[in-house]
DNA sequence: GGAATGATGTACT
DNA sequence: GTACATCATTCCG
C-alpha cells in the first residue's frame, strides 16, 4: 500500500504545500476503525504580512504547535465549540500552516455519520469544524506528528487524476480576505461551498 | 480585571 | 438570507 507522507512533503513554501495538499487522503484510524477522506479544500495561513493568521503575533500558548516541525497538526477550538484542523508547513519556528477545509469521504463513511450524528454524505466532511468531528479528531491531536502514528496523511492512489487547481479568497475572516489563499479541487462537490 | 471577538455550523424565516 | 449558540484567547485599560 501507498506509504505515509515524510517530513519533506511538508516543508517549503506554505503555499505550494497546500496545493501539494490536495488529492492526499487524510487517514485516522481509531477504536480499531479505518476513517479515510481526500483533501478537496485548503486555506494557507502566512507567518508574515497575514493579517489573520494565528502566528501573527508571534508563539502563544495557543498557536504553539503551529511553530512545530512541518508535518505536525494544529488543532484549534473557534466560536467555543467547533475545531479546525491545520498542518504546519514551512519551516520549524516559523509559524504557517494549512487549514484543512473539506474533504472527500472514503472510508468509515456510517462511522463517520455516527460521529455527526447526521447521514447526509454532503455535510460528512464539507467544512473544518464538520469533518474534524466526522473523523473523530479533538484537541488531543493538536500537536501530533503526522508523519507517523494513527493520524496520518497519504499520497492519491495510484492511477488518481489530479482535477485543476482553483483559488480565491479565504472564507470567515475579516481582513487579508485580497489573498487568493484558499485552494480547492475544481468540481468536487465535497467542497465547503460551491 | 474586563470586554470583545472569532480560520463555524445549524436552525429557522 | 438572518439569528444565535458558546468560551478560550486576546487585547485594552
Amino acid at each position: 500500500m501507498s506509504r505515509r507522507l515524510g517530513r519533506s512533503f511538508f516543508r517549503g513554501p506554505t503555499l505550494e504545500v497546500a496545493r501539494r495538499l490536495l488529492g492526499t487522503r487524510l487517514v485516522h484510524r481509531v477504536d480499531g476503525r479505518r476513517l479515510e477522506g481526500r483533501i478537496v479544500e485548503v486555506e494557507a495561513y502566512l507567518a508574515r504580512d497575514d493579517p489573520a493568521s494565528h502566528s501573527r503575533m508571534g508563539p502563544t500558548a495557543r498557536n504553539a504547535s503551529m511553530f512545530l516541525a512541518p508535518g505536525h497538526a494544529y488543532v484549534y477550538r473557534i466560536y467555543g465549540l467547533h475545531r479546525c484542523f491545520n498542518v504546519v508547513t514551512a519551516a520549524q519556528g516559523v509559524g504557517e500552516a494549512v487549514l484543512v477545509r473539506a474533504l472527500e469521504p472514503l472510508r468509515g463513511l456510517e462511522e463517520m455519520a455516527g460521529r455527526r450524528g447526521r447521514e447526509d454524505p454532503r455535510h460528512l466532511c464539507s467544512g473544518p469544524g464538520r469533518l474534524v468531528q466526522a473523523l473523530g479528531l479533538g484537541d488531543e491531536h493538536d500537536g501530533l506528528d503526522l508523519t507517523g502514528g494513527d493520524l496520518v496523511l497519504l499520497p492519491p492512489e495510484p492511477g488518481w487524476i489530479l482535477p485543476p487547481v482553483r483559488s480565491g479568497p479565504r472564507i470567515g475572516i475579516r481582513v487579508g480576505t485580497e489573498l487568493p489563499l484558499r485552494l480547492w479541487l475544481a468540481g468536487s462537490p465535497w467542497t465547503s461551498r460551491p
